[in-house]
DNA sequence: TTGTAAGCGTTATCAA
DNA sequence: TTGATAACGCTTACAA
């Protein structure tokens, strides 16, 4: 095989004697060949080298064998755990994921739906929080629409506003649980570091949260909001030491958040948990290996990516498959009982 | 525009009554068509939802807009960070990536590239260390040379015995100054505990170390060969304690090694950095965020991703451009002058 | 400046 | 069971 030339279809045809369309039936294992011939063409094939050209092939009518993952924020490691699973589930199916980043912002979100349609994908699994206001997804919804109703599969991961089959993280228990535990060890005094209000996972996680709290007369709770990141969370956790300083507990909507808080309390000489107590959510790995080690609510992220993967493998029916993801309270260093008073 | 029919360049065309070859040249930019015509060309295709069909465009010479990644663990955050600087900057020049996990596998990988290639996509990213056998990769250059020869642009991260355009990380040297930095700090009992010695940054880091401890009468080094992995480490380290109790420094060739040295360590009950230092190579951000958090050489791995980009947008010339990437000794609070005896 | 028409490499539909 | 041959939707000479 000389540099520069890719071996095609017509010519493994062609070194047989017989026809493009007897080696294309024989190599996509289609009905119609004899078992013998079959043998004959894949074993030359694979002698010279030949692969299938996608475009040509796609363009024919066949099917690709990409996959679309749409996250918020790449390097946070909420997405990158499950593109981890998405990805590795993948390539035990020779399939190929493309990930596009979508930094949070609908417009460059739909722009990269939009380039994975128009690559034909499989299927466009999207990861992360939806947005409450539904306005704001009417041109991505749309176009999934669209994308659908031509044999196309969306798998939403934690976007309970689209109608596609969908994994749904329990976020309105894990804000429960979270709240629960806190008030169990003591706590009365409370501090939250919420997200942008357009978010559901922000909304869900806080309405668990208010669940519990709500209503109580024994409880001081203070809900601040900020950026999803850890960043906004250790700038929020400066305005919460200096506002309510006897608040006993701060609870962030997620574990980058959480790190922030506990850098910003190391930082002023606040104590965890002596002092002041830490929880987040998700459970990314990291969650574990900091010290305090964090209390977190668990939610398997690497194992979403793989479900999510199951999904896109087995073909939507018609019913949309919406299948909830229970959370789990992991008690770890970063919360204790509050100090005496 | 109605569900399950896309917009064709026909439609385009048939809209405005003029020749899809207009339409073609004007949405790609191209010289030969009146401004004027172009614009309303470009109007109607906007108002009309038009998105090329990308596997047509490719098929008939066009170029593609992907580019892929092949890595060897994603999950491991070496290779996320580098992917999350790769993946934005593409998103910033209309590209796509495609991630390919390769799980340390040869045939794996090769069989990720060739469906890489299979894809015609616009580049080859390669990311992670080489074998020190050429006879392992002997396979893969032959791909990627014929990829090469077709016009397609490989970019190495770390693969130095690849003859293409690449990212060298200085492995040696940052061995060197690792070992050099235990020295200073006056410890002479020191563990190393190495990868797999196929692969050349194994290689090379250990050559550093060596380059800076060998042939001196008072340092005595024991090194370990491990998996390249959290839990290769943790065990390994337990050797370490039980084999040579005295060590006061033990340097392990990644971070995530030196996180299951930490770990191991705690359990036992040994204070880090009081009883023994422990130190790693890369700086993920995890790094910091431990406690006691880890003296490392820094490689600037975001960067390194977005890098990688800008390689693959500027076109090769007939030199392979190797660009060195340097390394800086992030002092941590993991290392520390040995106990006094 | 514009249009016509010939590919690009497959798959799918008919005939044979 | 096989083989011609027409799509598939685009780019790009070559003509006009």
């Amino acid at each position: 095989m000389e540099l520069g030339h890719v071996t095609r279809l017509d010519d493994v045809a062609r070194a047989l004697g017989v026809s493009t369309a007897t080696v294309s039936r024989a190599l996509s294992g289609k009905a119609g060949v004899s078992s013998e011939v079959a043998e004959r063409v894949r074993r030359t094939a694979a002698e010279m080298g030949y692969v299938a050209n996608v475009h040509a092939r796609t363009l024919a009518g066949g099917t690709t064998t990409v996959i679309g993952l749409v996250v918020h924020e790449i390097g946070d490691p909420y997405f990158t755990e499950i593109a981890g699973g998405l990805v590795e589930a993948a390539e035990q199916n020779d399939l190929l994921v493309q990930v596009c980043h979508a930094g949070r912002d609908p417009g460059r979100e739909l722009k990269q739906v939009r380039s994975l349609v128009a690559h034909r994908v499989r299927a466009v699994v999207l990861a992360g929080s939806g947005h409450t206001d539904p306005e704001v997804d009417a041109d991505l919804r749309a176009l999934l629409d669209g994308f659908t109703a031509r044999g196309g599969h969306v798998v939403a991961i934690g976007r309970r506003h689209l109608e596609s089959d969908a994994l749904l993280p329990d976020n309105t228990g894990a804000g429960a649980t979270l709240a629960r535990h806190l008030l169990e060890l003591g706590h009365r005094r409370i501090a939250v570091l919420g997200g942008p209000p357009g978010l559901t996972t922000v909304q869900d996680r806080l309405a668990g949260i208010h669940s519990v709290l709500d209503g109580r007369e024994d409880v001081e709770l203070h809900v601040l909001e900020t950026d999803f990141t850890r960043d906004g969370a250790a700038t929020a956790a400066v305005e919460v030491v200096e506002r309510w300083p006897r608040t006993t507990a701060v609870l962030a909507l997620n574990d980058a958040m959480a790190i922030g808080v506990l850098d910003t309390l190391r930082r002023r000489g606040v104590r965890v948990p002596e002092q002041v107590s830490v929880a987040g959510f998700d459970d990314v790995a990291v969650a574990a290996q900091l010290s305090p080690s964090l209390t977190t609510t668990r939610f398997p992220l690497t194992e979403m990516g793989r479900e999510a993967l199951q999904l896109v493998l087995t073909p939507p029916s018609g019913e949309a498959r919406r299948r909830r993801v229970d959370h789990q309270l992991i008690t770890r260093e970063s919360t204790a009982p509050p100090p005496q008073e």
